[in-house]
DNA sequence: CTTGACTCTGGAGTTACTACAGGGTTTTCA
DNA sequence: TGAAAACCCTGTAGTAACTCCAGAGTCAAG
């Protein structure tokens, strides 16, 4: 098949096929005699499985990982193990931080009634002058994202996946 | 003062001041016959307020709209609450999606005893062949952020904040 | 044989920075 | 006084995981 009914299949934009190719995380594809990549039922497990891993949020490196794991089955699996329990623990962590901020932006909130001038905005002076509840930053040190998405993600919700 | 005495006071990177200065998040500084861009209490207030925004994991465009509303106090501050409440559901509405998250990789998780070899290893068979629970998009079609940082947010915890 | 759908490559843009390279300036201190 | 250290400057490139576009080629249908 081409590109496009791989990208109809997997409910994978094209230009992320590519891209994906262009990282190694799946292998050159052939070519016909007009330079249209072709694929098969390989390539579209491989896919599948690439998608999967990023719909819960893996990083390109972690799915590598368990891509080397997939294509070289003798080893044991306790590192596939340690490697989800890594990520799950990424994801805990980040749920904690994010419901601190929650709160923080509650607090916040409540410090402004409707109505009001901007200039006697409570809102604006607590972030103006700094209440000691605001200084912890929120994404600190760990190795986790914000809040808002940078380059949209898109992995659109089963959209014409079945045949 | 120098570019370096209000990186300590208000725990910036040099290099992310010049950076909040070219986007316009602050004023052009005004420098000395040397070039150097030198600082007043007035950037340092602002300053302090943009980190603090960012602490709360605000975008730099929600940043934008309010240092306009610090800029024209004459307004009525309903916006910077409208403002607000929306943070706070994209705060939430990401928490929602981790959690769901989370659960799903605990669900995988469970799909593996150890010491078995890769070939039979439940959590990649599962990732290959794909359960009904594992279809839903993690970051699907939301405006938010994935659980892994991209370039490092640093924003220090209190380095040398107090004088 | 033309129209339209599909594909190709290469490059730029997204967020909020960080990290250089290759210079200039200021301060320190011997 | 002179040199080294510490600071500052500009500009560019890199980060994660794509997305979007231009400009061109290929293919199927009518």
């Amino acid at each position: 098949m081409k590109i496009g009914q791989l990208a109809q299949q997997t409910g994978t934009p094209v230009d992320t096929i590519r891209y994906y190719e262009r990282e190694g995380l799946l292998p050159r594809a052939a070519r016909t005699e007009g330079n249209y990549r072709i694929y098969d039922a390989v390539h579209l497990e491989r896919l599948a499985f690439i998608r999967r891993c990023r719909s819960l949020d893996m990083t390109q490196d972690e799915i590598r990982v368990l891509l080397r794991f997939r294509d070289t089955p003798s080893e044991s699996c306790e590192d596939v193990n340690a490697l989800l329990d890594a990520h799950i623990g990424h994801v805990a962590e980040r749920i904690r931080e994010l419901q601190q901020l929650e709160k923080q932006l509650q607090t916040l909130r409540e410090c402004c009634q409707e109505g009001r001038q901007a200039a006697e905005c409570g809102i604006l002076n607590e972030l103006s002058h700094g209440g000691a509840e605001l200084t912890t930053p929120a994404a600190s040190e760990s190795h986790l994202a914000a809040t808002h998405a940078g380059g949209r993600q898109h992995v659109p919700p089963r959209q014409g996946g079945g045949a």
